[in-house]
RNA sequence: GGGCUUGUAGCUCAGCUGGCUAGAGCACACGACUGAUAAUCGUGAGGUCGAUGGUUCGAGUCCAUCCAGGCCCA
């Protein structure tokens, strides 16, 4: 009789392969034509609230990993939130206008964007956004992001550009806006202000020419030795048509300076490059003294050639590396120079208009191109005497990427939002304050942004992004930002986008009847700039949260790269404390950076890349996201394809564990078979105090959102306790057992009840195998895993006394399979159910393991367990518990042809000779 | 150069306020099984805790310096 045919053995079409590529695509059309989401709210209502309000990525090009990483975290965000009683809505949205997108259809534009008008560049710019919120909402649908794609967020929607526009309207309303001066890259020959993005570095030749500026003020009550000697201090230049501008002199605060006397003057410059001035220049002389900046702060020189002073000032940007290390400074010329002038004061003076020529108010050099004026300067350098040396240098200098031309740095009117009005930094300081930022480091380095820096420059003098709504006066020049003026043009702009600013006359776009407030006149021009992006984003909190019904401010939760502690918590926490006072987030969480393998950053250069589409091709969304849960993402995390293997091989061995589970409940009616637990073996006790440990566990990394710790648990309750040895001894009981035996059933129970949790722990993360696992469970009601909660807490089935007992029963247990492993070299058994185990032990631990004397061999998964004080002859002394001593010998009596353990018994029993007396009963 | 931050086995992570022979899972090697089988089980070998110096009876844990990364600025 072949006896196979009476064991319970697993049954399953649960595949073990999972094929994720293919049954991924299956599952999310599953889950669309069931109309999971919509079901997912439904449940959600009358829930309290959680928002987690998502940032906009920039619609441009296809996502890549770290997209990928911060989706799938929000999404493991939501999905808790959801399971543990909360409604959780997910509203995507897109970063729709800015400079990237607008160069990228110039590009293709090539040759033809010359003939193009704003309104048709702004048409195309608006359509390439269009379609990668296309291809970019297909690419996060495919990882399993759960939420309302159809209805996004998207900063150029009419209502969107409307709301931005009003939020600038509460900024002039307050005080808040400002007109102000700022250097920016120029290109005089295209009469165009150029972004970072848009500047080439190349070689250009330029002058190199010492500087003298005669020191006014006397300082030898602190350096004698300069008493009653002509001092002047000297700087360095490339560029001196800046001299003009010159209003002050930076010097570095901790170097030493010299003063050196050439017989006829005495000289300052830095200590450390007094040897390459000498050289620089030729001049000889003897230094005379040595002191620190500070013996100079505040002092004036007289300019070179205009009657006006140069104030002496101390900044840490001053370098060694060049020049005398005392640095000509222009506030309107240059980057360092500007953070100079704002910090003491100084006037942003531009002398040169858009052409690049200075202004006819320009005493020497006026209408001059300020290149030719070089020479012109140097002439008058010399003319006045304070021309120190003059030469030729070639270095890298930056040029105009469509004309090519040379540019300069020219201080511009723009628009900014002042830190200082309405307190604006303080506020925003104390917001920063209230906020709960994860990891608890992402204060500080918000907090020390947004303390040092400078007015928000809110200006870009480009054509895509909303508009600055402001007037300029063309009778007194006078800009006008007038609150109520911005919110009727805010109305146009939510109801026709935009576009109307650039396809209607100022005239139409005013409100009949308006004036200048300064000169009373009617002819008012629009202001051409446009909105920095980043403040787009930053309104969002007003364009989303507080407009859509399911939506609230301040959001719970703000979720991105620790990037944007710089950008979009930036933005926001200006806008929100600028216009209501308040931060728009009660959290803010933070991931790091992904990088390779090997921690490097990823670039196309280096070939390191890894693409979501690559992974998603190659392994499926579930390891892109079980990867996601792996890292600890609160510092940069790694992938690589050993990281992925590594996943997908933990990946499996949880999949494999719930199949084999699966296969041995598929006869279980959790309605009818249920085996109450006071009925059940100490084992599966055992096994449900693991469960409902692990839940505990998994459920509080939930809460502090360590989503790393839930893949190590769960992957180590699935090899250790499961597999290893519940799983393992488990077999006997369920494949020899009477099918519906009471052993048989509470094992059921347990491995109903393991899985249950286990699908509904792990359902955030592996989003698809929880559903394909949950449509193959017996019993089921919900529809899919997502639409359950989290199981409930059940500490009754906690028993700190059992798991203590099998403690000591497991640590035995080790020393048995080293005593068989040991016996199996010696090839005395092969399978451990080949061995007869024969323990001697302690009075207390032999007490304690005769307790438990039927049970042990099935523990052990060994035909015979002998448990005697001492065994005669020789012996294994176990290595970590003490006085215990294992004999492993083959097992006496005959192989059960049924159940494969060794039995004496077998053969008395007529009708079923080949099989031991238990599986008799079985097959009875 | 500045602010914030990271560096524990091949990989991913534990190691609380200083007291272990530094742990876990996976990978690896060897073996077993062939009734979880492109599975499963067992045993084993892997680390001068980035480096150096210091504080201490004692440091992966505290301090200093350095090295190598990352983000944001300059």
């Amino acid at each position: 009789m072949d006896y196979k045919d009476t064991l319970n053995l697993p049954s399953t079409n649960f595949p073990m392969k999972a094929n994720l590529t293919q049954k991924e695509v299956e599952i999310m059309g599953k889950w669309e034509s069931m109309a999971l989401y919509d079901k997912m709210t439904d449940i959600g209502r009358d829930k309290p609230k959680y928002i987690l309000h998502d940032g906009p990525p920039y619609a441009n090009g296809h996502i890549h990993i770290g997209h990928a990483l911060n989706k799938i975290l929000k999404d493991i965000v939501l999905k808790c939130k959801r399971m543990n009683g909360f409604e959780a809505p997910y509203i995507p949205g897109w970063d729709c206008h800015g400079l990237p997108i607008e160069l990228q259809v110039e590009k293709n534009l090539g040759s033809k964007k010359h003939q193009i008008t704003k309104t048709e560049m702004r048409k195309l710019c608006r359509e390439y956004a269009a379609k990668f919120v296309q291809i970019q909402r297909a690419e996060f649908e495919r990882l399993g992001i759960m939420g309302e794609w159809d209805n996004p967020y998207l900063t150029m929607n009419y209502i969107y550009e409307g709301i931005t526009a009003r939020e600038l309207a509460t900024f002039a309303e307050n005080g808040g806006l400002y007109k102000g001066k700022k250097p920016v890259h120029w290109c005089s020959s295209c009469v165009t202000a150029l972004a970072e993005a848009e500047v080439e570095y190349a070689d250009h030749k330029s002058p190199s020419i010492y500087v003298k500026f005669p020191l006014k003020d006397d300082i030898s009550d602190k350096v004698p030795a300069l008493a009653g000697k002509k001092t002047t201090v000297v700087i360095w230049t490339t560029t001196p048509w800046t001299l003009p501008a010159n209003l002050a002199i930076s010097l570095h605060p901790e170097f030493d300076y010299v003063a050196m006397d050439t017989g006829s003057e005495v000289l300052i410059v830095a200590a450390g490059l007094l040897d390459a001035f000498r050289k620089g220049t030729g001049v000889s002389g003897e230094v005379i003294a040595t002191f620190k900046a500070d013996v100079l702060e505040k002092k004036n020189c007289s300019h070179p050639f205009y009657q006006r002073d140069s104030v002496i000032l101390l900044g840490e940007h001053v370098t060694l590396e060049a020049g005398t290390g005392c640095v000509h400074t222009a506030p309107g010329h240059g980057q360092d120079d500007y953070e100079m002038g704002l910090r003491f004061g100084l006037d942003i003076y531009n002398p040169v208009d858009n052409r690049g020529r200075f202004m006819d108010n320009v005493e020497f050099f006026a209408g001059q191109p300020v290149f030719e004026a070089n020479k012109s300067v140097i002439e008058k350098l010399t003319e006045t005497g304070m021309l120190l040396g003059v030469s030729e240098i070639t270095h890298s200098y930056p040029h105009c990427w469509r004309c090519k031309k040379p540019i300069i740095f020219r201080a511009t009117e723009q628009w900014f939002i002042s830190m200082a009005t309405n307190d604006l930094r303080a506020k925003a300081l104390q917001e920063i304050n209230r906020v709960s930022w994860i990891p608890h480091w992402g204060r500080d380095r918000i907090y020390g942004m947004v303390e040092g820096r400078p007015d928000w420059c809110i200006s870009r003098q480009r054509s895509w992004g909303v508009p600055i709504t402001a007037f300029l006066c063309q009778g007194c020049g006078e800009a006008l930002a007038d609150a109520a003026v911005m919110r009727h043009v805010a109305d146009l702009f939510a109801e026709h986008g935009s576009d109307v600013w650039y396809e209607r006359e100022a005239a139409d776009l005013l409100p009949p009847g308006t004036k200048c407030p300064a000169c009373g006149s009617t002819k008012l021009e629009k202001e051409m700039d446009i909105l920095d992006v980043w403040f787009d984003s930053g309104v969002s909190h007003a364009a989303v949260l507080e407009t859509r019904d399911n939506l609230s401010s301040p959001a719970d939760m703000y979720l991105e790269g620790s990037d944007q502690h710089r950008g979009w918590f930036h933005s926001s926490l200006l806008v929100g404390v600028g216009t209501r006072s308040a931060a728009p987030y009660k959290s803010v969480l933070t991931h790091g950076f992904v990088l390779d393998g090997s921690g490097r950053k990823m670039s196309k250069s280096l070939g390191n890349v890894v693409a979501p589409e690559d992974v998603i091709k190659k392994f499926g969304a579930d390891i892109l996201r079980l990867w996601t849960a792996a890292q600890d993402y609160r510092d940069d995390t790694r992938i690589s394809q050993e990281i992925l293997n590594r996943v997908s091989e933990a990946y499996r061995r949880i999949r494999n564990t719930c199949r084999y589970i699966l296969g041995n409940i598929s006869d279980f009616d959790p309605a009818a078979d249920t085996v109450p637990y006071e009925q059940m073996p100490e084992l599966d006790r055992w096994a449900l105090h693991q469960m409902e440990a692990l839940k505990e566990r998994i459920l509080r990394a939930y809460d502090e959102y360590e989503f790393h710790i839930i893949y190590q648990m769960v992957n180590a309750f699935c090899s250790v306790e499961m597999s290893a040895f519940y799983l393992d001894i488990l077999k006997d009981r369920l494949y020899s057992s009477r099918r519906d035996s009471v052993k048989r059933r509470s094992a059921q129970t347990a491995l109903y009840q393991i899985l249950d949790t286990l699908v509904k722990l792990v359902a955030p993360v592996l989003s698809f195998t929880a559903d394909e696992v949950w449509w193959h469970m017996p019993g089921k009601t919900a529809e899919s895993v997502h639409l359950s909660g989290f199981p409930a807490p059940a500490p009754e089935l906690l028993d700190d006394g059992l798991v203590k007992r099998w403690d000591t029963i497991i640590k035995v247990r080790g020393e048995v399979s080293k005593a068989l492993e040991l016996a199996r070299v010696q090839k005395i058994i092969g399978h451990s159910l080949d061995a007869s185990v024969t323990l001697a032990a302690s009075a207390e631990l032999l007490g304690f393991l005769r307790e438990y004397a039927t049970e042990l061999k099935s523990v052990f998964i060994v035909s015979k367990v002998v448990l005697v004080e001492e065994i005669p002859g020789e012996s294994v002394a176990a290595e970590s518990v003490e006085g215990l001593n294992i004999l492993v010998e083959s097992a006496p009596g005959a192989k059960c042809e049924r159940c494969w353990c060794y039995d004496e018994e077998i053969g008395k029993d007529s009708v079923h000779p080949t099989i031991c007396p238990k599986c008799v009963e079985a097959v009875a």
